[in-house]
DNA sequence: CTATAATTTCAGTAATTACTGAAAATTCAG
DNA sequence: CTGAATTTTCAGTAATTACTGAAATTATAG
């Protein structure tokens, strides 16, 4: 199989940008391919198509698929495995965020927090265990936030998306019609516990 | 200078974290150390608690001012260099956003932006321009978003994260406004283009 | 200026991570 | 079952990235 200079340049950069964040080069250029392609590849074909070694396509895919970025498929009459990657971009980067989340922030989450319940032993531990604090109250805060918005139909995000800070203006209306009404609206998650669910 | 086990423990996790995300892990420990800091420490000090020759510590500090993360400061009466991490993590996060924005995303989306100019000249092709044309069109939108919601006050930005996903309660009353009022109100950025400044 | 303290650079080396080919294991058509 | 096709594993090696110590550079107190 060879590649369009078109698609070769998309796959090298996204080999280069995937090593920048912790991804190995091949794995990244594996994934390019598949998500350029018109249609599901066999290991052979990619290994061709990037000039890897088969063993090495096999570790990649491998990885992909422990990332659940991978679709895998059987085509009739042909026992070779072939995979693509899911259609829908939001989609995809929903899996990538919670992958990490699962893999990185949660055991950053756990370990802040049994760090946290050691009583300090001094005015350094103090210090130490605040500025923990405060990490991990951030990353609490927008992982909640993260997990709650990404439910969201990707249209009703786009839509929220797309006003950028501008929805200020809406919390502003919201207030100004609390007053008006005397102080009995409102939709903040803090103040409702039970919508924390679901 | 000796680390308490609780911050050692801090140091090392954020270490792990950082080679996870293509941030090298002396650095990681580096920027851990000084954000659990008390006061601000000078390159010995930092090479001696983390057990790094100096020369190390000099290029980690180096790598760090290049992401604007650190801040340095003269003692009265000591020559030497003393550095901090900003106290808030809200501003540290958002650098390091900007950063990896400026380094990593622009070029992608330049690269995408390019590569959609062409003219395609076969079908696969034509497929490989629609594939990276959704792919631009979420990491724009992205951006932009990002970009515009990043200048908000940190809390009222909390504020709308506490909100999560309930955000759609306010479009949902916003559009039932809108209605009783015959359709006047709007607040999205994309039928305001002149907003999009500042 | 000069001497010394502090920092940076960089060539060499160490450590880590990535990749390959060959062999082992698995799968499945017949 | 059998045996060919396919995939996986893994030990060895290659490539990359990280780290060090010594030398060079820069900064500043006197």
């Amino acid at each position: 199989m060879n590649l369009t200079p078109l698609a070769q340049n998309f796959v090298l950069h996204f080999g280069e940008m995937g090593s920048r964040w912790g991804i190995n080069r091949t794995v990244g250029q594996i994934y390019a391919l598949l998500y350029v392609s018109q249609r599901p590849l066999n290991a052979d074909e990619i290994a061709e198509a990037l000039n890897f070694s088969r063993s090495n396509v096999s570790m990649g895919l491998k990885e992909l698929e422990s990332w659940r970025l991978t679709k895998l498929q059987h085509l009739p009459n042909d026992r070779r495995e072939y995979f693509s990657a899911p259609e829908d971009v939001w989609a995809i980067f929903r899996t990538l965020a919670e992958e990490r989340r699962k893999r990185e922030i949660d055991p950053t989450l756990s370990m802040l927090r049994d760090a946290l319940l050691a009583a300090p032993s001094n005015a350094e531990d103090r210090h130490v265990q605040q500025r923990m604090r405060e990490m991990h109250d951030l990353i609490e805060m927008a992982t909640l936030w993260f997990n709650d918005v990404q439910k969201l139909e990707p249209e009703t995000l786009k839509q929220l998306m797309k006003m950028g800070s501008h929805v200020t203006k809406l919390l502003e209306m919201k207030d100004k019609l609390k007053t008006v009404a005397g102080g009995r609206a409102s939709s903040a998650r803090a103040a409702n516990p039970e919508n924390q669910s679901t």
